[in-house]
DNA sequence: GGAAGTTAATCAATCGTTTGATTAATTTTG
DNA sequence: CAAAATTAATCAAACGATTGATTAACTTCC
């Protein structure tokens, strides 16, 4: 007959993390991700096993897809200057084209509890984070970089743009903007790319 | 008799704190912060009303205190820049002197539920926000400062800290350190203000 | 004695999960 | 090929447990 065949598995794992987005993960009940995927409450043991399994499931998605986004920036050709740039500007198009999946991330990551979540989140940023480690750190040996506090300059760069993420309003308190709009996206995309080059590039290479 | 007075309401609005810091506002039963705290459960709602009248509570106080602690940073001898490292130094002892109550205050703050809270907490953010700013368009119009986007520094300032304190791990991977342990606090701490101290003064000073 | 503080018991509502039955699709068999 | 057997998907209903909140009785203290 009429086989729209509606993915119902797909549309669990949409509606949940639309809401785990929205309203975290204890305050979202497994009857809402129902009625919002309009599947039947079953469906989500029957597929997932669990409320946690859903969660688990949205993560490793997400996680797989980070990481193979995940550019090649090792060309030698280019300096380590120019790799951090092209870092920070993957780094702000992809936590902003994503931004609710990254503030519940952020936000079970806050969490002591759910270890196994923790751990996850943790080991796919560290990644991240040894990329950014060694560019800056080559940058340093080879005379091109002043000598500054590696982790420190990393937690600024990826703080940054959580921040400005997490908290939109704290960058333009007075206007009425929204980072839904992809107009307002685009400048602040932009703004944070521009900052983040440009704070990098001052302060890696000017010497004193 | 033993008259040791135990203040059940202090009690169970530290309780709940704790409580509420470590698995979250939802995950956190009125059974539980009663039994933490040593009292019975009607005394919350007998206390506070309801579950959210202590959670409330404890932001109201929270922030009273931060906003005592706001010193007057505008004394007229100092520079923008002196004023802006003293900021620094005072924002980054407080968060890290607060770990759990932050991450707890930015854990509600991305949830786009419970508007009251959104707004309380906002509230007593721009209000740092807008010192911050001030120093820094003053710099950049006696033209101490080069010209920046003030809000996106901000953004660097708050994040740099804001990261510190909820990934940790992030700034020392390999190592076993714990915010917990007075030691290895201060050390951050120490790292912390040195390096945004020397990120503003390189960054804003340094003349193209 | 009366206001404030405290308690155990209880409330309706909601939680995540499970059940048994039913339909739809696929595979096996004669 | 077609009947039978099997599997997968879906459903309404209900499960026991837990939720935040309230009640009414009791104690403490001024």
């Amino acid at each position: 007959m009429k086989t729209e065949k509606v993915d119902k598995r797909q549309a669990i794992l949409e509606a949940a993390e639309k809401l785990f987005c929205e309203t975290g993960y204890e305050g979202t009940s497994t009857r809402q991700i129902a009625k919002e995927s309009g599947a039947n409450m079953a469906m989500i043991n029957y597929y997932f096993g669990s409320k946690e399994g859903v969660f688990v499931e949205i993560m490793n998605e997400r996680i797989a897809g980070f990481a193979s986004q995940l550019k090649i920036i090792n060309e030698d050709k280019i300096s380590a200057l120019e790799k951090l740039h092209r870092v920070i500007e993957g780094y702000v198009n992809r936590i902003l084209n994503n931004t609710a999946f990254h503030k519940m991330m952020h936000r079970e990551l806050s969490l002591t509890q759910r270890p196994a979540m923790y751990d996850k989140i943790k080991d796919a940023m560290s990644h991240n984070m040894q990329l950014i480690d060694r560019i800056i750190t080559s940058g340093i040996e080879d005379g091109t970089f002043n000598k500054v506090d590696v982790r420190m300059v990393i937690a600024t760069i990826m703080g940054t743009i959580t921040n400005i993420v997490i908290a939109p309003q704290k960058v333009m308190p007075c206007s009425n903007f929204d980072l839904n709009d992809p107009k307002d996206k685009k400048m602040i995309k932009e703004r944070a790319i521009a900052h983040l080059q440009d704070l990098t590039t001052v302060y890696l290479t000017t010497k004193k």
